[in-house]
DNA sequence: AAGGTTCCTG
DNA sequence: CAGGAACCTT
């Protein structure tokens, strides 16, 4: 119970002015390193990123033109000659950059033209931002209103976007080049950004903040992200080298190509055939390195379901053109090519297995270079590697999409052009160049999930249909596969995921997702914790796989029988390990009658629940393990207190549980009375702006506004039909306390609030002591 | 030092 | 709703 005394009280209102209040306190330093090395991964480990620029028609549009995907193999080939040759010293950013301006120069500021805009951009906006500070905005922006001494000054036509890129990027690898071996960048511009502009306000604000840790973590990270970048360099230069060759070869099929293409082209020109011309023009436009955004954007903005029938589509079409490249009737068509041009098809078909063997062996080479390295290299930097292969499993087994045929041409067609499209902040960081595949997998079964009914009997079918009453057989075969929950839970937004990794855009609407949101975030808590009791690292991690995860992905990632068996809607009844969806209704339920329940009242009143176990995140877990078990009593663990340190102390694990599970009631119902009383304040001010001038006039009855909101929020289903008048009361009391503090204008004092949470405090009334029962949500709902 | 509370963020 | 940080009380 909180100390209401008058005088504690006073004290606190004076010298509690929390420096916190309004502040953003960004010291997450992980997740600020976490982004920078990705932005640094990408641009560093990525030639491709040219690659992106200019590689083109992805998907094409829909006036009919036909898609090739040869074409697309041979304009990059073009692309990488545009891209690489002029700047044999440039650096790579200077390369990606320019070829944004080719790209947008002259015509429309298109923002979404290039391959580092669209959703590339807005990530690395992000990121810087977040680095310094969202507060201060204008240190995202500063940077580009001074003048800038630009190697690209003399080109007019660049616009300020893509001045306002250069600087980001450039900001986020100035950020992360501390050691001086990587030196990405060395112009005159850095300098101008360099002095990042620490605002008094700010620097004040990191001043009040811990930096111990974050500044150890920092040491850490920079020591992993720099090993890490030497060893991509490494790779990038192997890479390098075979595309190089890639490249050769490609420019010879493309000569073959065109000779061929010519010759029927010129045979044909009286058919008007559209596919032939636009490829000409696509060349053309290819060389002259123009922007495609249009397409970009029609990629940008595809639901994954038309995504993958675009994809689909594409090779449908590619296939077609292959095999008549003349562009026969259809009852021509099997045996024209042969009959007509035998020379072309027997090109066509060495064309294909040229291109298929050789981009079988990029393929085969970069998920090689990745699969032999450790994932634990990087664990917290860099998520582990293992992630994509095992999807790439879960997908080849489930659904046998991929040919590799097909793979190869998704890869090709799809995935490179963009892979920091609306999809690369759900994938690895660190696996741009090696999951391309992964977009197209995890869209399959979104699209799966919206374009058609799910399979039945599937685990897609048992999961949608019924996600709290999972099958054993769902629960099994996820065991079986170290990370399959992501993939089975993206229909319900992602919601196992960690939350940075929801996915963007359109898919996420559906409305049975947003019913089910509520539970199943609720649910992540259970599929967590308990999997670490249970199988504290799932025999298919060794022991390197499991450290190298992250907490939160093993979090997201885990899950198990147990844990799915006792979601069942009604349980209750059986002694729970851990907190369910039913405790946390329960919990709801309380709240009626209690806003400050002690947490004796807690134990007691959940005594269903082991606490000897823990539904709280393993990440808790280990804080709550680090801080019983750190010399130093620091609140947050190291990188490097991870699952080895929690399996070596599991033998602590009662105790630790045991707060723990306390501790996340508490927090329950400091929850809910944050949102009690943000709408009381909500509704105090509006009656006031109503014109509300005496508190005679509020009142609260169940047909009340304010009444509903609260009912919906604590009482959803509106299934208990038993809300206190008490809880009115105290409700019109706190309404009226604010109604009264506003007025006076206290409001004005950052603590204001405080004297009211101290009326209220007290108004607490005896939970009835049917709560004490397992099964009182059976008793209390249904009666 | 530990437990609890609030504020803020995602 | 969870995580995290700061702050408060005992």
């Amino acid at each position: 119970m909180p100390d209401h005394d008058s005088t504690a009280l006073l004290s606190r209102q004076t010298k509690r002015r929390r420096v916190d209040i309004g502040v953003k306190r960004t010291v997450g330093t992980a997740s600020a390193f976490f982004a920078k090395a990705r932005a640094t991964f990408f641009s560093a480990m990525n030639p491709q990123g040219s690659e992106q620029d200019v590689e083109y028609s992805v998907v094409q549009h829909a006036d009919g033109e036909k898609s090739n995907v040869l074409r697309k193999l041979l304009k990059r080939a073009n692309s990488y000659e545009d891209a690489m040759m002029p700047f044999p010293g440039a650096t790579i950013i200077s390369q990606l950059l320019k070829n944004n301006m080719n790209k947008n120069g002259g015509t429309e500021p298109s923002f979404q033209a290039s391959g580092l805009s669209s959703t590339g951009s807005e990530v690395h906006q992000e990121d810087v931002c977040s680095n310094s500070s969202r507060d201060s905005p204008q240190e995202c922006i500063s940077p580009f209103g001074r003048p800038t001494m630009s190697q690209f000054d003399m080109d007019r036509l660049c616009d300020e976007h893509l001045r306002a890129k250069r600087a980001r990027v450039e900001n986020i690898i100035r950020g992360m080049s501390h050691s001086p071996s990587v030196a990405l960048r060395g112009n005159e511009n850095e300098r101008e950004i360099a002095p990042q502009s620490v605002s008094p306000r700010e620097s004040y604000r990191e001043n009040k903040r811990k930096q111990k840790l974050p500044q150890q973590q920092q040491q850490s990270f920079q020591q992993l992200v720099s090993a890490r970048k030497e060893q991509k360099r490494e790779e990038r230069r192997q890479l390098k080298q075979q595309l190089e060759d890639m490249q050769k070869q490609l420019r010879q099929l493309q000569e073959k190509f065109y000779q061929i293409y010519d010759s029927t082209d010129s045979e044909n020109d009286e058919d008007g055939n559209l596919s032939e011309d636009s490829m000409r023009s696509e060349i053309m436009d290819a060389r002259a390195g123009d922007s495609v955004g249009r397409s970009d954007n029609e990629m940008s903005e595809l639901d994954p379901g038309q995504f993958i029938d675009r994809a689909r589509a594409l090779i449908r079409e590619q296939e077609i053109a292959e095999n008549k490249p003349k562009r026969e009737g259809p009852k021509e068509k099997e045996q024209g090519p042969n009959s007509f041009h035998p020379e072309g098809k027997h090109l066509a078909e060495t064309l294909k297995q040229e291109l298929n063997t050789a981009m079988s062996q990029v393929v085969d080479t970069v998920v090689k270079v990745f699969s032999s390295k450790p994932a634990r290299q990087l664990p917290q930097v860099f998520p582990p590697l293992q992630i994509p292969q095992a999807r790439f499993a879960v997908n080849g087994e489930n659904h046998n999409f991929h040919t590799t045929n097909q793979r190869l041409q998704c890869f090709g067609d799809v995935i490179i052009p963009n892979p920091l499209d609306s999809f690369g902040n759900v994938q690895m960081p660190n696996s741009t160049d090696q999951t391309e595949a992964l977009p197209l997998v995890v869209r399959k079964n979104s699209s799966d999930q919206s374009a058609s009914a799910p399979p039945p009997g599937g685990h897609h079918a048992s999961l949608h249909q019924s996600p709290l009453s999972a099958t054993t057989g769902f629960t099994t075969s996820s065991f079986r596969h170290p990370f399959p929950l992501p993939l089975m839970a993206y229909p319900f937004q992602n919601p196992l995921g960690a939350p940075s990794a929801s996915f963007p855009g359109k898919d996420r609407a559906s409305p049975e997702s947003l019913d089910l949101t509520r539970e199943t975030t609720s649910l992540r808590t259970k599929m967590s914790a308990h999997h670490m009791n249970h199988h504290p690292c799932s025999p298919a991690h060794p022991p390197s796989t499991a450290e190298g995860l992250s907490l939160s992905l093993i979090k997201s990632e885990c899950g198990d029988l147990q844990d799915m068996s006792e979601i069942s809607p009604y349980s209750g009844s059986a002694m729970q390990e851990g907190l369910s969806p039913n405790h946390l209704k329960k919990a709801k339920l309380m709240f009626f009658y209690t806003r400050y329940p002690s947490s004796n009242m807690l134990k007691t009143y959940f005594s269903d629940v082991k606490h000897h176990s823990s539904r709280r995140s393993p990440k808790c877990f280990a804080n709550c393990l680090y801080r019983d078990h750190s010399p130093t009593n620091e609140m947050l663990p190291p990188p490097w207190w991870n699952m080895t340190a929690i399996r070596g102390h599991q033998h602590h694990t009662t105790v630790d549980f045991n707060r723990c599970i306390t501790s996340q009631l508490i927090k329950w119902f400091s929850n809910f009375r944050e949102f009690y009383y943000i709408q009381m304040e909500k509704y105090a001010r509006q009656a006031i702006n109503d014109g509300v001038t005496s508190t005679e006039e509020l009142s609260i009855t169940r047909d009340c506004e304010l009444y509903r909101a609260l009912n919906m929020h604590y009482n959803k289903a509106n299934d208990f039909e038993q809300v206190p008048e008490r809880f009115l009361e105290v409700a019109q009391i706190t309404l009226r306390e604010f109604f009264n503090a506003i007025i006076a204008g206290k409001d004005v004092d950052p603590s204001w609030k405080k004297a009211i949470y101290k009326v209220i405090c007290k108004l607490d009334s005896e939970v009835p002591e049917i709560f004490k029962s397992p099964n009182c949500l059976q008793e209390l709902l249904h009666e």
